[in-house]
DNA sequence: AACAATATGTCAGAAAACCTGACATGGTTT
DNA sequence: AAACCATGTCAGGTTTTCTGACATATTGTT
């Protein structure tokens, strides 16, 4: 299913709730955003509203953060990240194309064995398993 | 797991999301609010804050309203749904403690035929799930 | 029909939350 | 030491939400 994509990317959080739950200021949260690290969703009004998607990505960045890695190092992770998501799920799309017997057992060994790694925080720690279930 | 109740109970959402949400005025709400049909956490600064449990009240009000009933006759409804599942839970915790076979084969037999019945809006429609997963 | 009650709309004044932009500061890197 | 990075803090302005009051349309009662 992918209204879940759907659900996990609506606008929802103002700020302040999202300060409370990744324990970030609301300085650093529109830091982050400057350097283009989110793009948290605007109200009519102008004000951010985030979503879990936003709120998972903070996570990690607090986390790489600690690590001592920068704003620029961060925005690479997430390039290749990304990248690397798209090529999953474009090999998804293929193998599902290729249905036959053979296909079907590799899609399964596959889905099993890196279960949910598409859109989820793969470095770990942190994500909003906790608040959703 | 129990995490969730409390995941699910967590003060998140301002007011403004809630009427986008459940598509009802911030009258309606403070109305619902003021009959004691909901219980909105506040913030410091007096703001109401919603959970996810809220919001799936409020969708059923809405709900029983377009059907009807009134203000009153929604208490009535949550009070008799809240000690329904309130017995269930004390029978759930009986079968559990009487874990003979016989025991099991029933208990499983029950979650299967009611799955998820407890805290989940037995009357239809109008629930979060198309929000989170 | 007249009246009362219910659910919601609307308005006003005040307080809280958030916005952007600027400058300050303590650590790092060069 | 100079420059840079990530964050703190402050100011002035805008948006959102709060409560309380009054208006109104629909429903229920006498």
């Amino acid at each position: 299913m992918n209204g879940k994509e759907i659900r996990r990317s609506m606008p929802l959080f103002p700020i302040g709730t999202v300060m409370q739950l990744t324990e970030l200021t609301a300085r650093q949260i529109r830091y982050y955003e400057e350097h283009q690290l989110i793009s948290p969703a605007r109200t009519d009004g102008n004000r951010r509203l985030f979503s879990l998607n936003d709120i998972d990505r903070l996570l990690e960045i607090k986390d790489l953060i600690d690590q001592g890695v920068n704003m620029a190092g961060i925005k690479q992770l997430f390039l290749v990240k990304e990248q690397h998501a798209n090529e999953q799920e474009q090999e998804m799309k293929k193998v599902k194309r290729e249905l036959t017997d053979e296909g079907l057992r590799k899609l399964l060994r596959n889905e099993l064995l890196h279960s949910g790694r598409l859109n989820s925080p793969s470095l770990r720690q942190g994500d909003l398993s906790r608040f959703f279930h």
